[in-house]
Order: structure tokens, then sequence, then C-alpha cells
RNA sequence: CGCGGAGUAGAGCAGUUGGUAGCUCGUCGGGCUCAUAACCCGGAGGUCGUAGGUUCGAGUCCUGCCUCCGCAA
């Protein structure tokens, strides 16, 4: 099938490598613009264009959506399908609806729930313990189209968002690429999303950074597994402020929230607010690399 | 030219006003113990990121470069 891709990070790589490898011919690649500036002043293509570049597949970084260029251009590549993961920005309806098959997306929940930006993070940080990818149909309404196809896998009890975020990709592709299957023939279902039972996710901040050790043992430790790999769940540990990157259940203490009630080999144990504690066992400070908890107290010894 | 921190033993860190390089853990050998992530004794292991500069002498001061990281996006 001639198909245009719309897609920017990480994750909807697998995607577009999926359709490539299915023999599917892409007119042509939408990402977003190449980052300006960061730390090293360095110019970052998106990872969706790293991979069309070495597929010599042609690129598009269209600045605006919706100057009417960019809709010549979909119009001048004339692709029979829109296929969308991850772009990162609101597609216009005309442009939605310009090709022959219409426009899908792959999306990293078990719509309508976790509609939006963030989908893998939320779907840990609510403590979810099955999450999923669904290909549908876009609509004006923000990931509200009528869904295709849903696959649902379960949520590992240690893993982060990272690594699940690599899951769904996969799992997105092997969806996308059964659906475009059945839209070739003829057979692709479409089923309108319940009303009312949506919920949405935002996108993630700073803000949601810091630990409160008020709040119980599972909620933080959902807390530090949605926020990885950005922007990290975080705590001041001795007086430097660190980035939290594991911790696993501890046992039960009296001692105030937030106590530091052992550091050792096994990790820092910390008091939380519902009478359990948390042991932290990968953190990284300021400055520093990631490393064990064990590792970083040989150099930074915490009395208790 | 966005701001800032850091590169010292396998790992994590210290190194004061420049003067023979230290700590904790690990590792190797020995001892003790029913046993141990325990304890005791002993050993190995470092061109102090890299290239220059200042100096009688540089881990330490100066400059360039490489790499890693925090903030900001």
């Amino acid at each position: 099938m001639r198909i245009l891709f719309m897609g920017t990070p990480e994750f909807a790589v697998a995607s577009l490598r999926r359709l490539v490898e299915d023999g599917n011919e892409i007119c042509g690649v939408f990402t977003q613009p190449d980052k300006p500036k960061n730390r090293g002043h360095k110019l970052a293509f998106s990872p969706v264009k790293e991979y069309a570049l070495t597929e010599s597949i042609p690129v598009y970084q269209p600045l605006k959506l919706r100057d009417g260029e960019a809709m010549d251009l979909v119009t001048a590549l004339s692709p029979e399908l829109i296929v969308v993961a991850a772009y990162g920005r609101i597609l216009p309806e005309d442009i939605l609806n310009a090709p022959p098959l219409g426009s899908i997306n792959v999306h990293s929940s078990l719509l309508p729930k976790y509609r939006g930006a963030a989908p893998i993070n939320w779907a840990i940080l609510e403590g979810e313990r099955e999450t999923g990818v669904s290909i549908m149909y876009m609509a004006n309404e923000l990931d509200a189209g009528d869904v295709i196809l849903q696959k649902t896998t379960p949520i590992g009890a240690e893993e982060d968002a990272q690594a699940l975020t690599a899951r769904l990709a996969e799992l997105g592709a092997q969806a996308l690429s059964e659906t475009v299957a059945a839209l070739l023939s003829g057979t692709a279902s479409r089923t309108p999303q319940p009303s009312g039972a949506q919920t949405y996710a935002s996108m993630l901040s700073r803000e949601m950074s810091p630990i409160d050790w008020t709040r119980s043992a599972r909620a933080i430790d959902c807390q530090v597994r949605g926020l990885i790999p950005w922007p990290c769940a975080t705590a001041e540990i001795a007086g430097q402020r660190c980035k939290i990157y594991r911790t696993t259940p501890g046992g039960r203490t009296d001692k105030a929230p937030g106590t530091i009630l052992a550091a050792g080999k096994q990790g820092i144990e910390v008091s939380c607010g519902d009478g359990k504690s948390l042991l932290i066992t990968e953190l990284q400070a300021e400055g520093g690399k990631r490393m064990s908890a064990a590792a970083y107290l040989l150099g930074h010894p915490i009395q208790v």
C-alpha cells in the first residue's frame, strides 16, 4: 500500500520499520523539525528521521500544517493511507480526510482510557495492571476516533515507562501491520469508542518529579517507574538532590514519612506514608551517573 | 557562543596553602567460624581523561580538546 507516515520519537520507528518490512510503499515521512539547540549546541534529528534517511524515504518537517503548503504536499504525495504514530502535532481535518482510506493512528493505551500525550506514563502512574495499544481512525477530537484493533498486555510489577514504551512500540507495530492487511482486504472493522469512559493523559512536567513521602509506598513506586526516563522522580538524600530510578518494597515501619531507616548494600530504605517503607536501589545524584544505591553509599556514607 | 557540575585502583569517592597518591567496597592469599553480605591478618592493582603551559617540583595553578552528567528547552 502507498502510505504517508507521520511520527517523531523512537516509539514511532518500530511502526515505520514494520510498514517498510511488510513491503508497503512509503511515499514520505512527516516528522518534527530538528531541535534547534540542546546541551552541546547539537542539532538533533528525530529518531524517525534518522531511520527514514537510512531507507532513503523522503523526509518532510513542516513548521505549519494549516497554511495550505502541508495540504498541497499531501495531495502531491497522494497516499492511499496516512499512518500517524506519536507525531506530536494536531493534524487538520482536511489532511486527515485526504487519503481514500483515511488516516489511522497508533496509540499506546486501551482507548478510550488515556487519550493524549503521555498514555504509557500515566498508565503506570495510576497503578494500572494492564495496558495496550489501539489502532484507530483519526477524528477531529483528540484520540477519539473509531477503533479498528486493540491489543492488551500486562504491566510488569517492576516495569518502568521506558521498558513498557519499548514493548508497546513493538506491539503497536504488530497491530498496525495487521490493520493495514485488514484494510487491504476490506475486512477491517470500526468500533466507536464508548462515550463517557474517556480519561486523559496530560503531558508530563518537572513539577511531577519531587517525591512526597507521605504518599503510599506503592504510589511512590509507581511514580518512580512512570516518570522514567523523563522527568524522573526526585528526592533529597543527605542534602543532595537525586533522581530515583528504581525502588523495591521494604517492610513495615512506624517512623515519620521520609525518614531514612537504613542504608546498606541492599539500598536506602525510606519510610512512606502508609506505614510501609520503600528501598531505593538505583539513583543518580546531580553531576553524577546513574548507579546502584550500594555504589552510591560507598562514596556518600549515610549514618542512620 | 544558553547556565553549571564532573573525569584519581575493577566500582563509588577524598586529596587541605603545589612537595613520594588515600578511604570504603570488590578482588587475590591466609586465619577464625557449624555457618555468613560476619570478623582478623596480608597482598595485588593508578602515566590522577587528553595535549600543551607555568614551576626546582603539578592530581593540585593556566589554556585547548575529548567524554559523562545536572539545569534549561
